[in-house]
DNA sequence: CCGGTACGTCCAGTATTCGGACTTACTGGT
DNA sequence: ACCAGTAAGTCCGAATACTGGACGTACCGG
């Protein structure tokens, strides 16, 4: 018998971005956590192009991130809003924000600030949820589980 | 004079994923962080073209999230390195493990366990630099700047 | 009836990605 | 000397994805 690993690497980091990983799909998230879930207006902020906003839109729909529900029967109008799993997105919009703030600024301050309700700019730190350090990539070590066994 | 906002919208995370969005270019920042800093390695892991992968390289040795070095001069073999900025995307990857270990485990276990160095698997938590409370997102109020003034 | 808005679809042109073969430069074994 | 193997790419043609713009349909308000 024989372990194996898995040679392209599986890993919940490759199956998030076969979700979110294509382009514009997290601008498309990150309009609907700003308030705007209609079609026309996430084309608009995002400057994506119409097909390719449509496509995004199915994919997340389709993968329980985004649910599409009609707002008016007779004027056809329909919304995006997030289900439970697309709130959970949240922390990959703000840590990606964050590192663009820091080091993507042209010069000038970030182009948006966000407000947490304690009524401070928002900062965010990711730390560990056993002992609330920080986390730093020099303090993790990766425990890859055996990925398949074969015999021989 | 006329504020205007401007209309594909300008935001950090937009800023970012022009780095780090396209396919492949997270992947292969995971496999640095995993400790496989070459590119056969990345080439492997990554399951992503040979030709694509040295095409996301180069876009992340240009934008400062990686250095290349040479490691031996003669057979010319070279490592792909984490600069400061590197490093702190690791929350970013981190997120992204986070949810897709949530959302997208197949029946089973993540197939990979980070282990923080207090001891206990690795639990992410997004919270507030401010106040510590862990962030969500109806908790956050946008404060859009003014882009642009312009004369009427 | 006319203009405007919302939500798409359709199309043709361009850009990216894909997988595989190939190149260059070594090392190590026999 | 010869052969196999590894590392880091490059090159290619075929497939796929993205792009911008025009168009379609359904409705509203004046």
């Amino acid at each position: 018998m024989t372990t194996i690993s898995a040679e392209p690497r599986v890993c919940s980091v490759a199956r998030t971005l076969e979700i979110v990983g294509e382009k514009w799909a997290l601008l498309a998230v990150r309009e609907v956590f700003l308030g705007n879930r209609r079609f026309d207006e996430m084309v608009r902020k995002t400057g994506a192009p119409r097909d390719t906003m449509t496509a995004r839109l199915k994919t997340l729909v389709a993968a329980g991130v985004l649910e599409r529900r009609p707002v008016s029967e007779h004027p056809p109008r329909f919304e995006y809003r997030l289900t439970s799993a697309g709130l959970d997105l949240y922390p990959v919009i703000v840590s990606l924000m964050q590192w663009g703030d820091r080091y993507l600024a042209k010069g000038d301050a970030p182009p948006m600030v966000l407000t947490h309700h304690c009524g401070h700019p928002l900062g965010a730190v990711t730390s560990c949820a056993s002992c609330g350090e920080p986390i730093v990539a020099r303090d993790v070590r990766p425990t890859p589980r055996l990925e398949h066994t074969r015999d021989s």
